[in-house]
DNA sequence: CGCACACCTGAGAGCGCTACCACCACAAAC
DNA sequence: GTTTGTGGTGGTAGCGCTCTCAGGTGTGCG
């Protein structure tokens, strides 16, 4: 396939092997301008048998392209980074890149220093950024040689494109499922509460129980199973008459489950729990989750790939999400 | 900080701002060979103003290194690239990459076409592969030209070193947990069966059963709840005295929960079930899931570093795995 | 026949950077 | 005085590729 040197094969040599030059020979494998029937016979079959793979570093190079898309999360600490729903996005897009050569790395961007975004404008090797957690500082770092490269999943702005979950209208699906379900001292486990989009569904919330006139009741949760018991348990103390618990995420509603059976509450009977997400435990969970979906990796496949495209986008793309009713709710 | 032109800050520019040669910079900035106390001054001072930020595509190029470390998951389908294991490795390994300007992509490998690694390795733009669910058609279709640039998530190979929890230890743990709550008919509900590293279990299991005249009872699974949850009813209906099921993941684990819960046997009551990975849900399943650790994020650091750091690994690293006891078994 | 207008081709100028090499200054050693 | 460093520096040749540009060769048409 290729000579016994371990040198690799570059478009000279294919270009020496198919009689043709270099430049003819980047047109016929590049697929551009003009090439004759025979050129392009020549120079395909040579870079068949020399075993020719294009070096995407000088390609990039040249074309002032970058070879890396990053996804920033922010947050207050670097355990950001450990949430599966990152990972899932980080996956979905490194998925998407690497028939584009182009890979995937994956930073922290403190929330009280968004100024990382400017690096990673000036860093000519990046070819986009895949903002995470969002807040308005963070879109106010975006760096002007950023825009058009950059967008957000999650809250957006006029600059930053968004793609997104429809938060509202899945806690909207949820909430009247458990007030259908006859639940009517609902409370809610949110996500933080300095995320911006995070807040569309306590918002959802907010405005569906003042205008069914029923009472609000929010604890504070951050997305993990950890938290989303011990906030269950805080709501109990304080509104001992909550029968159904709505969480923000699958992870916390499982959380909420554990937590409530500790206290020997049954689910959905006592206290009926509902979650967001619809990840794959929740389907085996013990009761099954009623949740509602989050096409996460469809979220970021369309992100990835509207960077990579550098076409503009809509300024928001919003992802329906739909009620799965379960056991527990 | 920067000009109002749109161009980017080269290291020409630094150079010319601090009034030395673009060999100077690189050298200063590149951290290598002399430079004088002044000569490192001006040239700091002027890569600061400027707001210098290095092209990382231009500096592979010319060293000949990689920008992209390639995980490729092989497997009969792409559907292996759904798993949440995946996200973890691939999660984890791009955040171990970033700081080196070195980005993931994510590929799946076809179990019958192994032959494209032959690409990877002849692409100069890869710096590294890591290799996940190997098999020995894989480690056999590893070029040369790939060699001690590529490692293995799972089974190794004399030129392949591996990472990997060590299976064998993580099975035997839980295995010896469930004999020593009495369980004596225990079943293995196992990951897909062509893959190596997921045999070590297996055979553990075997091993075990035998050495304590116990029954030999598996089934096949592929790591997935819903899987697992099939293949404890056939378990179930094939040997229904059956009081313990061992799954090789967490995952079959909760599926296996669920449908013994559908068959209306009680865990752990009726059968004990144990998993295996330690996953964030298994604190909070119901009952609590009884497992051995999996430590996926530490494993893939530490392989993506090796890959990175390039230089010579201890062909085997096996990351130690032990027993988290909760209520399941 | 001349002219326009295709189609097709190769030379060559970089993209931004590293690293090799030659060179200079100065000091210590012979 | 010459030699041998040793710290410091700049010139410049590329890394492999794309793409502009100048220059072909044909064909159709006035």
């Amino acid at each position: 396939m290729e000579t016994p040197t371990s040198r690799p094969v570059t478009l000279d040599d294919v270009a020496r092997a198919a009689g043709v030059s270099r430049a003819t020979a980047s047109r016929v494998l590049g697929g551009y301008g003009f090439a004759s029937v025979d050129a392009r016979d020549r120079v395909g079959a040579a870079a068949d048998r020399l075993g020719y793979v294009p070096n995407t570093t000088a390609r990039a190079l040249v074309r002032g392209a970058g070879v890396r898309l990053v996804v920033a999360v922010s947050g207050t600490d670097a355990t950001v980074l450990d949430d599966p729903y990152v990972d899932r996005l980080v996956s979905a897009a490194a998925r998407v890149c690497a028939p584009h050569g182009v890979g995937v790395a994956l930073e922290w961007l403190p929330l009280d220093a968004p100024a990382g975004l400017r690096r990673l404008g000036d860093d000519r090797s990046v070819c986009g950024v895949l903002l995470v957690n969002t807040t308005a500082p963070v879109l106010d770092a975006v760096p002007a040689g950023l825009r058009g490269r950059v967008v957000s999943i999650g809250t957006g702005s006029p600059s930053v494109p968004s793609f997104d979950v429809d938060n509202a209208a899945g806690a909207d699906a949820v909430l009247r499922h458990l007030h259908a379900g006859g639940r009517r001292r609902i409370a809610m486990v949110t996500g933080p509460r300095w995320l911006s989009c995070a807040e569309r569904s306590v918002t959802a919330y907010q405005g569906l129980m003042r205008a069914a006139g029923l009472p609000v009741r929010l604890v504070t949760g951050d997305f993990t199973a950890a938290r989303g018991g011990r906030a269950a348990l805080e709501a109990l103390d304080r509104w001992p008459d909550t029968d159904a618990i709505y969480a923000a995420s699958d992870a916390t509603a499982l959380g909420v489950i554990a937590a409530l059976r500790g206290r020997g509450l049954r689910v959905p009977h006592d206290v009926a729990v509902a979650g967001f997400d619809d990840i794959p435990y929740a389907a085996v969970s013990t009761p099954a989750l009623t949740t509602a979906t989050h096409p996460v990796a469809r979220i970021a496949t369309a992100a990835a790939t509207a960077v990579l495209d550098g076409r503009p986008v809509p300024p928001v793309t919003a992802f329906p999400s739909t009620l799965v009713a379960r056991e527990s709710a």
